[in-house]
DNA sequence: ATTATAATAATTGCAAGCAATTCAATTGTG
DNA sequence: CACAATTGAATTGCTTGCAATTATTATAAT
């Protein structure tokens, strides 16, 4: 008879990575509706994450904060630039950086914005440890990668 | 002066979808490399490996086993047949569900990727213990949403 | 100062991913 | 039976995401 554990560890049930990217997916997908009335992407709404709490940075920072490079980053901030949300402009020290600093309309959204992570923590149905040992260990499996 | 608590929801650092979703992403760009080797991507991967275990299903339920629809399943099962790894076809006794059944092809590639699941485990700096809360507690999640 | 290197964004091309729609096949109901 | 409702896959349009390349600017080396 074949042996059934050679190829144990190529199942979806056995592996980490798998549900580490359902779960990211479908959170995603549950902050859809929230996002929806902001008009806003999840990964619009990184950014002006980001933006509300630096004021201004560069695409290089922002990139660094987000786990984003600037093939993904540039049409973002375009979209958001283009509803008001943000300005992009060449820095004048060094002009290879480009600065985005948020505008008033964007901090109109921050307000607007302060219901989204009640709701999506209400999705989340893991006991406050859980949810506290779930983020220490994330953060610590991102900190090795 | 301004009350600096009021935003404090909206820190990245203070949610927990922002590490969920970095991770997911990092590590997919782990298995990069490796997958190159296979010539795949790490969604193919994934439903080679749902096709590795079961041999053949219809796109619905290799959708509901990976948490994806036919709009994102079509054209990669496309690309996988024209690999040559599977076949697709309607099914007899219901022609609106397609059959997604593995070739031979198909069958020599899971040799090739025994060694995958190895490498990423050894990218991620968890304990055993560690990996394992992490996987409950992301199945535990993922069941909530 | 001139040239070589490095750094930063932008661009391009490709693969996901999803919502919404369409189409065909099936099922349910009167 | 007829016809409405449902289901499954494909298609379309748009946004991400990344690797690779390009253009521009800044810095270093000689």
């Amino acid at each position: 008879m074949m042996d059934e554990t050679k190829y144990d560890s190529l199942k979806l049930e056995n592996q980490l990575c798998f549900p580490l990217y359902a779960c990211a997916k479908e959170i995603v997908r549950k902050y859809k509706p929230f996002l929806d009335e902001l008009d806003l992407t999840y990964t619009q709404y990184l950014a002006m994450m980001v933006l509300w709490e630096k004021k201004e940075l560069t695409v290089k920072e922002l990139g660094n904060c987000l786990y984003l490079d600037s093939g993904t980053l540039t049409p973002v901030l375009k979209k958001l630039e283009s509803k008001g949300y943000l300005k992009r402009m060449r820095s004048k020290e060094d002009e290879r950086n480009l600065n985005v600093c948020i505008t008033q309309q964007g901090e109109l959204l921050r307000e607007k914005a302060l219901s989204v992570p009640g709701h999506i923590a209400s999705c989340v149905k893991l006991e406050p440890k859980e949810a506290e040992t779930l983020y220490h260990l994330l953060y610590k499996m991102l900190g090795g990668l």
